[in-house]
DNA sequence: CTAGTCACG
DNA sequence: ACGTACGTGACTAGT
């Protein structure tokens, strides 16, 4: 047996199956180049599975023209002609030329034939060969040493067929497909057949006699007179047909197999027409192929190094820093035994000092090491370097430390120069950026690597990046920390009765749901639920599945008044989540010392730059709803001379989209204090605004949501209601009226495309590779992100430096009042009764001035004794 | 540990 | 041809 392998393939076929399932692919210099693209799809995955030692290309003489016709979506704008997309020949010929494939194509015979000459050839010499196709002709050239990977479903499978596998389609062998086809025909290759007979009537004739000269013989035994008629009619017909459906196997070609010996591409010839014909992707693989690329296959060295050297006592920590140069700053890490900053007591305090990690066991209570350290520790002039700083800052404050002088943390460092990096570990951190296995590293050796590693960033970074780092997400963090730190009061006493007249409204609800169901079931399981409503009760079809019935609100909603079971259900859902989520759960999160409860605020999660917020997570406090809003009753303000203070900013989104988009209407409309809603409104539905209602201001809401989110008409009409084509008609309105926005949002995508990464006011970035992707859906995702992060991302950097602005006012007038919380465009305070005027002045200023936009920033301010009783102040 | 659901901006 | 708004976190059931 040999192990070599010559692959055949069929250029033709597979250059109009790629045609045929591709979107008319057409570069800026106006080349079509989607077959091209799909045919190099297919050699490429075909190379890749089949590792031949031979290949060698196919073509007929005779070139088909494609069709246009086929994609619809292009018909109205653009009309290719006939020669413009054959040129696709004549570059699929100069790109296997640069792959140093070899291309055959002899007069007057097809890519078949010169396949099935091959093919022959091969088998007697002692190669295995594979023929890949489109086209299901080849499969009379099956036999044990010749398989055919024939393309399935546009492109996107193949399918092998060895003889077993013909016999079990075809219920035939491999050579008495000729047979078959002389019978069933082939419009497409124009052979006639035998007129009146299909697949099915052909394969049953052969299976039962074999070829056409047995079934000629034996015609007068066949049963159905129609069909003996018609195959004594057409029986020179049937013949005249195999011979077409015949293929060729004896060419006479020159040359020896060792021709299609598999050669490396040639290069300079290869990447200038990749990037001429815009085949990103293959130029991609074509680095990834050079040696030297591809860090993710290098195998990573384990990295190792020394333990920590313990500290006992505060003279040997003295004699440890004796001679330390103070100025070349220390790297700092704290253990705990707990992760969260509030309950965690501390393990083993790092330092990084001279040549060695040194390493303080203060678990125990052994605080007072901590009281050595705390003038340096609160010394700003002394430049640390932390991972998550503000876990170490909200430790330390618990001790009465308050950390200064961080000059570098490696999570907010990760996450500014990639937000999609997930993990909060050091120890992945530097493995990340180390490209070294961490996994069994000391922590005393991740610690000692904590500054290289911020100067090796520091060094490659781009200077917006190190400027978002050190003057946004590093001040931030200490604001964070704080906050942290200082909690929310929450009384325990009005979540108990809250949780208590929500268990007693559950269980009435459960009693009549399960009275109405006519029996007992787990209400909160989404699968026995499923069950009752649609194959107890036989409820109309559930319109979403996937993995069973969605039982969300959504579909419930859909049924409301289908059965009186829905309203209990929906009731339960409420009362249930509120009670779980919230009555119940917030209590065991008030720290027993505080009497509060001190959420984490993470700064290094969310892809777009905003925060977000756990244990708990006080992002998610129920507003909507007046039954969940009472929930806002038990975070109360400190004292009788305190009060809670919230400041929004009303809008940000949109007016970050008039912003960066510069669309003039919308910055118009900003700059003259109208309704924006209103205003959308009237442009979509070309009314005056003030004709605008109620209803359609709802709508222009709604555009004005899906506009920020990537908008799709589906996704609209389900924000709206309304169908989809009228959906689509509110889009196309909205971006007829608004031209700089739809400018925006063909830039931005551009701007995605090229780059690979899309970037907020403050050049905050976010990879977005799937931009390139070639699945249609994960490249609409990919669009939908991009078109929505710069948006979200600007409000969230907006809001960010009034933060700054805010603390640092705080501070500077040397006020009492503080930052509690932080959700998305509201800022929450405790503010003292004495302050408050000055206070809200302040913040409302500080919130407004956060960055000079084309269009105002709007701040609205509420004030009260807790975060439900809030009035409007000023 | 994932999927489904639902709370927020 | 195919599936659909963006960004989060917590709780529950069920594998």
């Amino acid at each position: 047996m040999t192990n070599k392998k010559i692959m055949l393939i069929d250029g033709n076929s597979l250059l109009f199956r790629a045609f045929y399932a591709l979107p008319l692919l057409k570069t800026r210099e106006g080349i079509y180049t989607n077959a091209v693209y799909g045919f190099l799809t297919m050699l490429n995955r075909a190379t890749r599975e089949l590792k031949p030692t031979h290949i060698v290309v196919a073509f007929d003489m005779d070139r088909k023209t494609f069709r246009n016709e086929t994609y619809s979506d292009y018909k109205a704008n653009r009309s290719a002609t006939p020669e413009e997309l054959c040129g696709q020949f004549q570059i699929i010929r100069d790109v296997l030329a640069a792959l140093n494939i070899s291309y055959i194509e002899i007069q007057n015979y097809e890519a078949d034939d010169i396949i099935g000459t091959l093919s022959l050839k091969a088998e007697n010499e002692g190669l295995d060969a594979i023929i890949v196709t489109g086209d299901g002709d080849s499969l009379q050239l099956v036999s044990d040493h010749t398989l055919v990977y024939m393309t399935k479903k546009g492109i996107s499978e193949i399918e092998v067929y060895d003889p077993a596998k013909v016999l079990e389609k075809w219920e035939a062998e491999p050579c008495q497909m000729i047979e078959i086809k002389a019978l069933m025909g082939d419009s497409s290759d124009n052979i006639p057949g035998v007129p009146g007979v299909g697949p099915k009537t052909a394969v049953k004739l052969i299976k039962e006699y074999g070829n056409l000269e047995n079934l000629y013989e034996n015609l007068d035994i066949i049963k159905g007179k129609k069909l003996v008629e018609k195959l004594a009619e057409n029986k020179a017909q049937a013949f005249m047909s195999r011979e077409l459906a015949t293929i060729v196997r004896d060419i006479d070609l020159a040359g020896q197999l060792d021709d299609y010996l598999v050669q490396e591409a040639n290069l300079t010839e290869l990447i200038p027409l990749y990037q001429r014909l815009q085949f990103n992707n293959f130029l991609n693989a074509l680095q990834a192929s050079i040696p030297t690329a591809d860090p993710a296959l290098t195998i990573k060295p384990i990295a190792t190094g020394p333990e920590a050297r313990e500290l006992k006592d505060e003279k040997e920590v003295q004699s440890a820093l004796d001679g330390w140069d103070a100025a070349e700053g220390i790297s700092i890490h704290i253990e705990t035994d707990y992760h969260h900053p509030m309950w965690g007591k501390i393990q083993n305090i790092y330092i990084d000092c001279l040549n060695e990690v040194l390493c303080l066991n203060v678990a125990g209570q052994h605080w007072h090491k901590l009281n050595w350290l705390k003038s340096w520790l609160e010394d700003g002039n002394i430049p640390k370097y932390l991972h998550n700083a503000k876990f170490a800052q909200v430790v330390l404050l618990r001790h009465g430390i308050h950390l200064r002088g961080i000059k570098g943390d490696t999570l907010l460092f990760t996450y500014v120069l990639d937000p999609s990096f997930k993990s909060e570990e050091l120890r992945d951190t530097i493995a990340h950026h180390l490209q070294v296995d961490t996994s069994g590293s000391s922590t005393a050796y991740l610690v000692s690597q904590l500054k290289p590693v911020y100067r090796l960033l520091a060094s490659q970074c781009e200077p917006e990046l190190k400027k978002l780092l050190d003057e946004i997400e590093l001040p931030l963090s200490d604001i964070l920390g704080l906050m942290e730190y200082c909690g929310v009061k929450v009384d325990k006493k009005i979540l108990l009765s809250i949780s208590s007249d929500l268990g007693e409204r559950i269980a009435r609800a459960e009693a009549c749901i399960h009275e109405l169901a006519g029996c007992s079931f787990n209400i909160n399981s989404p699968k026995q639920l499923g069950k009752i409503l649609f194959e107890d009760l036989g409820l109309k079809t559930a319109k979403k599945t996937k993995s069973g019935y969605s039982t969300g609100q959504e579909v419930l909603e859909m049924l409301y008044g289908e059965h009186e079971i829905i309203a209990h259900i929906m009731e339960y859902r409420q009362l249930s989540k509120l009670k779980s989520t919230y009555a119940d759960a917030l209590p065991n999160l008030i720290h027993s010392e505080t009497g509060r409860v001190h959420t984490i605020f993470k700064q290094a999660i969310t892809a777009t730059g905003r925060l977000s917020s756990v244990e708990p997570n006080l992002q998610n406090i129920p507003i909507r709803m007046e039954e969940g809003r009472r929930i806002r009753r038990a975070f109360v303000a400190a004292d009788k001379d305190w009060l809670i203070f919230s400041a929004d900013y009303s809008q940000i989104d949109l007016r970050s989209l008039a912003h960066i988009s510069g669309d003039q209407i919308l910055i118009d409309t900003f700059n003259k204090g109208i309704d924006i809603h209103a205003r959308t409104a009237a442009e979509i539905f070309d009314i005056p605004v003030e004709k605008v209602d109620n209803e359609l201001r709802r709508r222009a809401k709604a555009v004005n949501f899906g506009i920020i989110y990537g908008i799709s008409d589906f996704g609209l009409a389900r924000g709206t209601g309304v169908s989809r084509q009228e959906a689509g008609r509110y889009i196309k309105e909205y971006l007829d009226s608004y031209p700089g926005v739809k400018k925006y949002m063909e830039d931005v995508v551009q701007f995605g495309i090229e780059k690979g990464y899309v970037e907020t006011l403050l050049k905050r970035r976010r990879y977005l590779p799937d931009l390139r992707a070639k699945n249609k859906n994960v490249q609409a995702f990919a669009r939908r992100m991009a078109l929505n992060t710069p948006i979200q991302g600007t409000s969230a950097d907006i809001i960010k430096i009034a933060m700054i602005k805010v603390a640092y006012e705080l501070k500077e007038r040397q006020l009492t009042s503080r930052l509690l919380l932080q959700v998305h465009d509201d800022l929450v305070l405790e503010v003292r009764k004495d302050e408050l005027e000055e206070v809200a002045y302040m913040v409302k200023n500080c919130m407004e001035t956060a960055y000079d936009l084309k269009v105002p920033l709007i701040v609205s301010m509420k004030a009260g004794p807790n975060w439900y009783d809030m009035q409007n102040w000023e």
